[in-house]
DNA sequence: TCAGTCAATTCAGATTCTGAAGTGACCTGC
DNA sequence: GCAGGTCACTTCAGAATCTGAATTGACTGA
């Protein structure tokens, strides 16, 4: 199966996958996270080439994650901002940096996160949204939908 | 840049990224919360052909990821575990399946999670580890580390 | 006018991925 | 006792994708 075709199954982690998933646009991620908005400071910083970096662009616009707008006219200059939906990506990104801190860091973490509200350095942490508890792998049971679990029975032997 | 390249930087979501940034390891990772062990599991589910699918169980095991373990002599068979560090990834798993659940799935989420300590349906977030509330994006300022800023500087041009 | 900025595009060669076929060690049923 | 199946792979050619470097085009600023 292709890596296209993922944005065509039920299952909605391959969909996110198929369109977030990859190398480079996690690092297009990471820099707009961090404020940056133009394809110069893409193209430093992330280390992606031109040509890929342009591409990736095109792709997270016509699928509504970034939005690119002029800000200026003469010459025609654009930006690329997160929309609601890229601004939302935001726990996974976090999610991985966190990940990244703790098992392939060393030494202090290169980026640190403080929440506006309280003013404290956070480590964002997944919790459940019924009791408010931290979760962890070993918390979750997961549960999937019967049209769902059909569709996965359902791929058994195609031959 | 080559892709490989990422695991040498600084940044840690940049060697997270190198590490478990791409299509089908998210797919083998889906997959492993979901329960499944087995190469043929992966086969069926995750779409990756075979050869990419050896590569990446290969790299994983190296970069300790994951686990192979023998659950038969005679013939010896093998299936693959998260270790620790594997299943501390179940965040970044998450984070994409409910960032999907939202703007890509259309009905009820083909996969629902249970917190088996309060036994309720949750929709995990990233919370504040200071004062426990709910972050997103706009609730958080990254702050660069002086020596990881300096190497963001200094990256400048580099002709 | 000349260098520089910015946002790209182009293209050849390198790398990676796909799909299909094959391998080898076993088991199961007849 | 052997055909067919299972499982965990490997091999390989052709296709797709990525890299790195050069180039473009519309400007600005000195």
């Amino acid at each position: 199966m292709a890596r296209a075709d993922l944005a065509r199954q039920t299952c909605t982690i391959a969909r996110a996958v198929a369109l977030v998933g990859d190398e480079w646009t996690f690092m297009i991620l990471r820099e707009m996270f961090l404020g940056h908005r133009r394809f110069d400071e893409f193209l430093r910083h992330t280390g992606a080439s031109a040509a890929l970096l342009s591409q990736r662009l095109k792709k997270l616009e016509a699928e509504g994650v970034i939005r690119r707008e002029a800000y200026s006219e003469r010459p025609v200059r654009h930006e690329y901002r997160l929309t609601a939906m890229g601004r939302d990506l935001w726990p996974a990104v976090i999610a991985l940096k966190q990940w990244g801190d703790r098992w392939l860091g060393e030494g202090p973490a290169p980026v640190e996160i403080v929440h506006k509200a309280c003013g404290c350095v956070t480590e964002p942490r997944m919790t459940c949204s019924a009791c408010g508890e931290p979760m962890a792998a070993h918390d979750a049971e997961p549960r999937l939908s019967d049209p769902f679990r059909t569709e996965r029975h359902a791929t058994r032997k195609q031959s």
